[in-house]
DNA sequence: GGGGAATACTAGAGCGCTCTAGTAGAGCGC
DNA sequence: GCGCTCTACTAGAGCGCTCTAGTATTCCCC
């Protein structure tokens, strides 16, 4: 287009420049791009034309070295979770209104938590928010001891971070009502293993069950919050007699709930014909893919604001009584859940 | 645990306080801490222990500042697309062991290439990485007169910036063969709009469908690589008549496949059966689930590697010919595609 | 035992910003 | 015409590192 070609060797222009080239002093460059107060309006037009002649563009480096405050909040999360992706989608504008940079760091296969929060840290973040954090309590704690923490979708209690998660337990306890109202006995549950959130959700599970009267139908089926595991609990089931197979399952999540559907159905299962699914969550996948899974409902942009929210209250009063923000589930009932085959006999 | 607990207030510990409290010079503390020579391995070993003590932890703004060069590699990717997180995953590993460090940038329904880039060059990387880029040309051109460029998934020819794909068309000429090889005639493609790599897959739709003498059967639906696209598509063609509709359908991607295949089937077409379903990625989503997608393979390791090659190569020598590495794509069967009606009768 | 090299360390000048304390000058009331 | 305030601007000291150019000290060889 008509952009300048800037020559693309040598050390790019910094403050100095520009104020050289307008005629002032180097503070009210710095003024100008930190939009204060204290710069006449002319003089302010001039100075960003200059820069943007020259190129000009602040060396964040140079102004995080020099600030008092970073504004920067350090988010950790796992790519490959596409709850994480709807998460980080939502904290952007919300830090951004709260004046705040996002700085990302992934947890990968190659990459663990004490690596990502290290990069974080290196970089002064005032505080940090790690998505469905998989770190041991010590690790947190001992976070939490040099910056505000807050962890989103698991809690911490004691460590000193502050927490925002869905009422996980209520979430399975609607899912649970949900099957029980159809005739349901027989539900299983997919277990999370030591994912975020998945100890409450246990919890909610066998609470839901003894409430129920049904406590004798307990059953956890290992898992990790993985399609994977989700397959494999299906196949542990499809060798079970068919008295001893539960009539639902509540997966531990939604990418298990995948999981689970793709073995079940393969194996000769009809969902929900023979078996109904919950899962949890409600990722995008799973409400418009041909799955249609009945799911648990988190509401993603609320999580993200009470977490920045949380985050920045904590960096203003770091003394402030710990936080425990709770957002409440909602069930979605889609196509993966029925009556079950005996009670369908007798209903039709 | 047995973690010293530090004072939460106060300024943090830097190189001065480890260096007072060793009794040596900052210069030497630096020099442990980059792993240079020129150090005793008692005094290092003092060092680390005075900083371990202390809660040092180098202070990376100061670091990026002092240096010549950041070693930061920038990273533009979309959070929301699973192949996204494909690549990410892989960048990490290849990035450490090319001596850079990793910096996360998100494209977001809020935040646009623009802002994801400018985040990063304020950052002072080296070179930058865009993911499946929708920028521009004018733009990326602009990008690749200041610094590095390495586009994955997409060529911008002519524009300075260096590409890594697929080589997208002939992935699509292998589905295109292997339907055509089923006995499909009627072969339609859903288009992926101005998204990465839509282009060169439409060219090769187009090709194959010539090679193979079905140059009258073209039919290219609208579509933006999404679930919703995939879905709108399939509408489209349960509302034509019979014999108008296409017995295969190649889709843009894997995410509008997925979409395609809800909403056929929810529609009463039966995929195989009615019509066949070609995707493309290879998104561990549609191997493993339920779908059991057909697709085109892309290698995100492959293309990870050759992008942080690439841009470390170019940042070597600017003056660098222009690269344009292409990886081969492998069709991937599963069952989402079978002989059409008609030929499956004369066949059985 | 004197010169030379290698090793272990130090001094100090930046890197490009921010921000406090200050100055110059205009405007204004009395 | 004096002091006052207000606006527009400047000087200069850091922020916490890196890195070049040094200085001691030891070791070794002839």
């Amino acid at each position: 287009m008509t952009t300048t070609p800037r020559p693309r060797r040598g050390r790019r222009p910094t403050m100095e420049d520009v104020a050289r080239h307008v005629g002032v002093s180097r503070a009210l460059v710095s003024l100008v791009f930190r939009d204060a107060p204290g710069a006449g309006p002319e003089t302010r037009r001039r100075v960003l034309d200059a820069a943007e002649e020259l190129g000009y563009r602040p060396h964040n480096a140079a102004r995080m070295l020099a600030r008092s405050r970073t504004r920067v909040l350090g988010v950790v999360m796992t790519p490959a979770n596409p709850f994480h992706a709807e998460l980080v989608e939502a904290l952007y504008p919300q830090a951004e209104e709260a004046g705040y940079a996002v700085l990302l760091s992934a947890l990968t296969r190659t990459r663990n938590p004490a690596e990502a929060t290290e990069a974080l840290l290196r970089n002064r973040c005032e505080a940090l928010i790690l998505l469905g954090p998989v770190a041991a309590p010590s690790e947190v704690a001992a976070l939490a001891r040099e910056l505000p923490v807050v962890t989103v979708g698991r809690r911490y209690p004691g460590s000193g971070a502050d927490a925002v998660h869905t009422r996980e337990a209520r979430g399975i306890r609607l899912a649970a009502d949900h099957l029980v109202g159809l005739g349901h006995r027989a539900i299983a549950h997919i277990d999370g293993g030591n994912a975020a959130g998945s100890a409450e959700r246990r919890r909610g599970y066998r609470e839901a069950m003894r409430r129920h009267g049904l406590a004798e139908h307990v059953r956890v089926l290992p898992g990790d919050q993985t399609e994977a595991s989700g397959a494999a609990a299906a196949r542990t089931l499809l060798d079970a007699p068919g008295r001893d197979r539960p009539t639902a399952v509540i997966a531990g999540n939604d990418r298990c709930a995948i999981g689970f559907l793709d073995a079940a159905t393969r194996g000769g299962l009809d969902v929900p014909g023979d078996v109904s699914l919950v899962g949890f969550d409600d990722i995008p996948a799973v409400a418009m893919a041909h799955v249609a899974l009945t799911t648990v409902h988190q509401d993603a942009g609320g999580l993200a604001r009470a977490a920045v929210r949380t985050a920045a209250a904590r960096t203003e009063d770091p003394d402030m009584e710990p936080r425990d923000e709770v957002l409440e589930p909602e069930l979605m009932v889609r196509d993966t859940t029925a009556e079950p085959r005996g009670q369908e006999a007798r209903g039709g």
